[in-house]
DNA sequence: GCCAACGTTGGC
DNA sequence: GCCAACGTTGGC
């Protein structure tokens, strides 16, 4: 078993969208983030992090349900995230499916990581650090799983 | 809204 | 293969 984050911006899907139904994540167009997600494992546990809102921090756990497969949206014109070096035949972007596993009671914010200096390794926290989806340590996972409640 | 950090593109 | 220019991410 696996464990990862993943970055979404709750004001295009947030974990309140997650919690209604299972999603694919689609969209991932960095080849690290791409990577990751290929590495990824039926039942790898998933922090699921809201970035770019008024409570930054992770809000809560899914976990992967589909392994990773071919992100039809890159070679579809009418979508945002087409590409067209992508094709069914030589796809170049992946996705996963993740569900909803449960909902911490207070959100884990950035800043009361950052204080943590058990966590100071993160990737998450590295300055200038962009990337959406990203592994976490065993550690690191138990660590942070430690200081939450679910609702 | 600002801007630092990063990834990608394309000219050479 | 280098690197300047550009676009994007994401915290503040």
């Amino acid at each position: 078993m696996n464990y990862w984050l993943m970055k979404s911006e709750p004001d295009t899907f947030s974990i309140d969208d997650l919690k209604k139904q299972p999603t694919s994540w689609d969209g991932v167009r960095n080849y690290q983030a791409r990577n990751h997600m290929k590495n990824m494992s039926n039942g790898d546990q998933v922090f699921f992090y809201h970035s770019s809102c008024k409570k930054i921090g992770i809000v809560g756990i899914a976990q992967v349900i589909k392994e990773a497969y071919p992100d039809h949206t890159s070679w579809d014109p009418s979508s945002n995230y087409f590409d067209p070096k992508s094709s069914p035949e030589n796809p170049k972007w992946f996705m996963v499916d993740i569900e909803f596993v449960r909902q911490f009671s207070t959100t884990l914010t950035l800043a009361s990581l950052k204080e943590n200096p058990e966590l100071e390794s993160m990737a998450l926290l590295k300055k200038g650090n962009r990337l959406s989806v990203m592994p976490i340590n065993e550690i690191e996972w138990h660590l942070i799983n430690r200081q939450t409640q679910s609702n």
